[in-house]
DNA sequence: GTGGTCTAGACCACT
DNA sequence: GTGGTCTAGACCACC
């Protein structure tokens, strides 16, 4: 797995390692039982402090997407572990809505906007 | 129009004030030429700083949402002022993109996606 | 004389008025002695307080390019009343500049500069 | 890189210090990737509150001259990032005018203000 | 340490 | 009255 960490991005680094790990899980290219690379040696990897790998991996962890193994270190948890409740599907619409009002606002069409999700769908699927 | 503001979000109170003023616009609530409380006022009737409700007239006037009218004060654009661009598309994209793939990884379905979103793009046609 | 006044500039309302009636003068449409409209009338007629077009006319005597003529009221001055000083150079330098080193940062090369500094000679002399 | 911040000037010392940072980066003084002072020190430097030097990053970071670096701070950005387009090129021919066209109506040649611009350019490039 | 956010209170330019 | 500018001092998130 290939972490690209951007500097400059205004979104904190633990989160754009969040981002990235969820992705990989999503595209499937980690699966259940993987295993992550020790926070140490990630975090030397793409050269940011020791804290923010950690930080990134704890939520994941809270999130329910990662799991500590005693022999294995921090493995990608089972499906099951992760899976959305009622909570996840409101705080989904939320993140949404702000999201879609403000393209809407601008004109973006309603068809423009399904077509864009469905572009990510794919990228994701057939990645 | 009724603004909230919910003071124990995380998310910082001019960023409300400004996605509750573009929801306004999307909805046709506020039209071109209307006219917006001034921020001392505004300030007041939600109990926060001026400098907060200036700093979100600011960005949405950046963002060609707004403009300073001599005589009028603060006003909405007209709509040409604040049409999507490329620029705009790609950011949409990415931020569209964080949120989709993590549902994917939660194992939201497509069309709970699809579905969601038109949810929302209903509320704001049919309002 | 059409005076077009934007109420959404940021730009006040005093100095677009001196601008377009510096501009009349540059292009020959007011000349030496020609009468502008008093301050009660063109202030109904642009919809503006009677203190703005004041303002504008008052800077406008002291900048030499207009004078009172007590049969007449304000006309504009004999054009030795506004030549250019050595004062008046270095704040007109000292404005390109601002202007011309943002430019020069954005890499608009030197060409594009002088030609559009032509082109609106050239609007000017031929209008 | 000297900023000299005159506090009796009308223009404002944000505007100022960004016209400065801009020039700066005009003659390549400061160069793609080069830090900048910390707002904190910058203000205390040049003696004036952290929140002026903050308004002035901020404008300079929504040009597109500065992006701010998680590791390195306020950083200069890759020149492709501030690079003139449309909207810009027309609100710097909206300046111009107003600048030239005074200095027509008095009597400033043709000659006189290209010369003047060519001056500016080679005190930018020859610097 | 950094920048980001918020508050509070002041003065000024413009209309 | 309006918005624009500046100051001063506080807390927080990130690294």
């Amino acid at each position: 797995m290939l972490l690209a960490i951007d500097m400059n991005s205004e979104t904190p680094i633990y989160t754009q390692l969040c981002r990235q790990i969820i992705k990989a899980i999503a595209t499937k290219e980690l699966q259940e039982g993987d295993e992550l690379p020790s926070v140490r040696s990630l975090a030397a990897d793409i050269g940011v402090n020791l804290h923010t790998v950690n930080k990134a991996y704890n939520i994941l962890k809270a999130d329910g997407f990662l799991v500590v193994n005693r022999r294995k270190g921090v493995v990608v948890s089972p499906s099951t572990g992760y899976t959305y409740n009622e909570n996840y599907l409101q705080a989904l619409k939320n993140e949404l809505e702000s999201v879609v009002i403000e393209a809407l606002a601008r004109h973006v069409s309603d068809d423009q906007l399904t077509q864009m999700v469905h572009e990510i769908v794919q990228e994701v699927r057939g990645d």
